[in-house]
DNA sequence: CGTTACACCTGAGGGC
DNA sequence: TGCCCTCAGGTGTAAC
């Protein structure tokens, strides 16, 4: 669910409830493949633990503890984070999410049978909650100084990233440069919406191949990408689906996204019908006439 | 080694 | 109403 802008969106609003507090209760559900470190672990682990600071890195965000370990988390595809302060947050799809709009009085968030981590802190700090209804998430504990294969394999973050960097990296492969742009050991944090609207504004046809665009391709294109993430994060990210900021409002840049999931909708440069199709087994959307073949 | 297929999960929405 | 099918902001791994 949730690509770099949205995860950039979540780290700053959940920053200032975690950093500089202390952990005092941690509560899990069942054992199960989204905990990388078992429940049980977590828990003794995180309790009493102070918190350092919060960072991103690509789609994971990496709380640093005073004892030098650190708490991984991965938000998967229908990963949420909450704070305990929030008024009413819809958890549901778009339409479940537009009946119950018509409740008008507030409601404190309330974990359900898929609130994977709750974690308490001192001080009257507000509560933390991670929910994730299919699991796809991570939650993983690093002990000072472990290493990390999952962080280890990541490429330049994509708001780093440049042009030639990503030409270099082309040039090696034949694979589609959608595809390419979602390897996350190429570059870290674009997924499947921001990448259909970089190539759409670079004007790149998503099943081109990755090593047959030209160094100024690659260079437009990776200005697109950052120019379409930064504005995703200032307008509070994507809410077509799962996702919602932690503080329990829809982000703002579903309303500004040009070719994601707008399948037979006219292109809003030359009306062409956009056209979905499925790129390394991931759902594509590009215009027709503004991304030409070759 | 690069590329591709599939597995991991659940709930919503559409067709019959 | 209910069943069955398809679909989804991700990624690790097995198999070619």
């Amino acid at each position: 669910m949730p690509e770099l802008p949205e995860l950039e969106v979540i780290r700053r609003q959940i920053e200032p409830l975690m950093v500089g507090r202390t952990v005092s209760r941690v509560g899990t559900t069942a054992e199960s493949n989204f905990f990388l470190t078992k429940p049980a672990v977590l828990k003794r682990h995180l309790s009493g633990r102070r918190v350092r600071a919060l960072e991103r890195v690509g789609k994971y965000l990496v709380a640093s503890l005073d004892d030098g370990s650190r708490l991984l988390l991965h938000l998967g595809m229908t990963g949420q984070l909450f704070g305990a302060g929030v008024d009413s947050p819809r958890l549901s799809s778009p339409v479940a999410r537009a009946r119950s709009a018509v409740r008008t009085e507030k409601q404190k968030f309330k974990p359900d049978l898929h609130t994977h981590l709750r974690l308490s802190f001192r001080d009257g700090g507000q509560e933390l909650f991670l929910r994730d209804v299919r699991r796809f998430g991570r939650v993983q504990v690093l002990k000072p100084g472990e290493s990390c294969a999952r962080l280890d394999r990541l490429g330049v973050d994509a708001l780093v990233a440049t042009g030639a960097h990503l030409f270099a990296m082309a040039r090696k492969r034949r694979i589609a440069i959608k595809s390419l742009l979602l390897d996350q050991s190429v570059v870290a944090g674009i997924g499947n919406i921001y990448a259909d609207e970089a190539l759409f504004l670079a004007g790149i046809r998503p099943s081109r191949t990755a090593c047959r665009l030209t160094g100024r391709q690659c260079i437009e294109l990776m200005e697109a990408a950052r120019r379409v993430m930064l504005r995703s994060i200032e307008t509070g990210g994507s809410s077509i689906r799962d996702y919602l900021q932690p503080n329990g409002s829809d982000g703002g840049y579903q309303n500004e996204r040009l070719v994601y999931a707008r399948a037979g909708r006219p292109c809003v440069r030359c009306e062409s019908p956009i056209v979905r199709t499925v790129i390394g087994q991931r759902p594509a959307h590009y215009c027709p006439k503004c991304q030409p073949a070759k």
